[in-house]
DNA sequence: TAGGATACGGAGACCCCCGCCGTTTAGCAA
DNA sequence: TTGCTAAACGGCGGGGGTCTCCGTATCCTA
């Protein structure tokens, strides 16, 4: 890759996710072409797709949490650890403008690429949720707990305070309408 | 209202109605003014706003959902009752295209319009909320469960069968994560 | 039927996405 | 250092979309 190619990726790349911080997953890629002070064919040759640029964005974002789930396997709480983990990853949904969005977007692609976020996200949270299965309700997988998150964060976008409000939803769907029962 | 404004609002929301149902929430405007054959100052005229619009198409499905709702105030099995109105409004929401996207938005507006969608289904939903709140977890709102709803509407949207994936999902949150106790 | 109120239509300004291609420039090799 | 070539750049042009505004056509009433 050529010097000045890395120099624009790099800018690219922050002004990206500047902007989609402030506007959400379909910031103008225009914009972020201007504001880099590069011409918007730039953009496209680094991102070809608009997904390409969120993956590129949140990548750093995805690898932690990933990294947060493999350090929680073999523990010996393993519903508290996958609990735990579902917490990060709707805390972090529901905080980074544009996640959330972008996660339900990559479930849309028919096309599934290898390493789209939520593919990682699947494949790293699937251990856990295979190692606590005891303590679930049969049939639950990480892509259904995905989806749920995924949604709890689009529902509370827009709410003053989205981190708390996703939690507190999650918390309602993990501990279900029921009311609490003892064994 | 003139008789040529009234013919041309039914057209557009015949033409919308259809649109959105193939396009989504965010169907081309322009579009459904060429397909009703009407300039597009005439559909910013009768719709001033996209969320107008939408409000318009899904009126009577929203209608129909509250008198769902009101049918089932004052039935012995008041849980039950809950269940079936939330399972009916996670159908609507996964099936009809731009409805879940419709919900949410609403919520994002800061200027409620007194009878915009989430407002009156929240209205319609609340009483039996609370006649079934003996069986419900503490602290469970409508406002929660229509948010969680309208996030799995929206993350479901892609799913093959989306109605039936809404549902699945909407049975998880309801039962919770852990498996079935006995009392 | 005549006139005013009402609704219509589309032009204009602005923004965005996307593909393309002539031009510049980095980096290697002589 | 100086060429040279392939890679990277920038921005133009076409196609859409949204939103505003105003001259014009249409309805309805008196």
């Amino acid at each position: 890759m050529r010097a000045d190619a890395q120099r624009n990726y790099a800018r690219l790349l922050a002004v990206a996710e500047a902007e989609i911080a402030v506007n959400g997953a379909d910031a103008s890629l225009e914009q972020i072409a201007r504001i880099a002070g590069v011409g918007s064919g730039t953009v496209r040759r680094h991102f070809p797709t608009r997904h390409a640029l969120l993956a590129a964005v949140f990548r750093d974002r995805v690898e932690t949490l990933c990294a947060h789930a493999r350090d929680r396997l073999g523990r010996p709480d393993t519903r508290g650890a996958l609990l735990e983990w579902l917490g990060a990853v709707t805390t972090s949904a529901a905080t980074i403008r544009g996640l959330a969005m972008a996660l339900n977007r990559d479930r849309t692609a028919d096309a599934e690429h290898e390493h789209c976020a939520t593919t990682q996200l699947t494949e790293a949270g699937e251990p856990l949720v295979r190692q606590a299965a005891d303590d679930l309700a049969p049939g639950v997988t990480v892509t259904d707990l995905l989806a749920l998150i995924t949604g709890i964060a689009l529902a509370t976008e827009t709410h003053p305070d989205p981190a708390a409000e996703a939690n507190r939803l999650l918390d309602l769907a993990i501990t279900g309408l029921s009311p609490i029962r003892r064994l």
